[in-house]
DNA sequence: TGTCTTACCTATAACTAATAGGTATGGGCC
DNA sequence: GGCCCATACCTATTAGTTATAGGTAAGACA
């Protein structure tokens, strides 16, 4: 049931799953709701999504892995290390920047 | 000296094409130019990426083309359709929406 | 037993922006 | 004339990701 998006998501997931992870250390199933809810019900990343980003992250040593059982369960916590800190800057800064970007452009009014 | 994009531009060529088309028509190279400045030097996309856009929506319909010679240079203008005016209300507010979420999860003050 | 939720995973497809070229004309400069 | 820059168009290839569509397995619950 994840269906939202079409256009304008490219670096969306990256960012989000960093910025979300650099308040609090999650699971991935978790990051799932967490992105959904967080966002207003606005967006929507599948885990199909998020799982291989996660790898991803984690391998390029922006996250660190913790394997924890919980209630029987296995549970992979990741948190954003001190690169995956620099990262996240890098990454909100350059959406500031194209955001605003866009913003002028749309913003003319009609003439 | 187009070395603007990281991340973050999906769908946007587009965008922000059918919205400074849907303002007046323009050719190619003049768009070019007519993104950095309007968006204030944030985004600045090369022929190489607006070239194609401008023949994708041309093919399906959305863009209507219109050659003109200008003091004996060629110049092919584009103009939006009705139905490029639909799309780019969609596109619209499909950014509107994913930039609202983005914004809710980046805005969340640190826990 | 059967179904739902939790929790993880991956292979493939689909999309599209970015790169790095290339062609050709006109104007200005020496 | 010869040179360079700006104008104005173009395309093939690469790169990088998201999206899709699956699959595995355990626990809860009826």
């Amino acid at each position: 049931m994840a269906k939202t998006n079409a256009a304008f998501m490219s670096g969306v997931p990256e960012l989000l799953i960093l910025r979300l992870l650099s308040r609090e250390e999650m699971y991935g199933y978790q990051l799932v709701r967490a992105i959904r809810i967080v966002s207003g019900e606005a967006l929507d990343l599948a885990e199909g999504v998020v799982y291989p980003v996660l790898h991803s992250l984690e391998q390029r040593g922006l996250l660190k892995a913790k394997e924890k059982v919980f209630d029987g369960r296995n549970r992979i916590y990741y948190a954003v290390t001190a690169k995956g800190r620099k990262r996240l800057q890098e990454l909100t800064n350059d959406w500031q920047r194209i955001q605003q970007g866009i913003s002028n452009v749309l913003g003319e009014h009609h003439g």
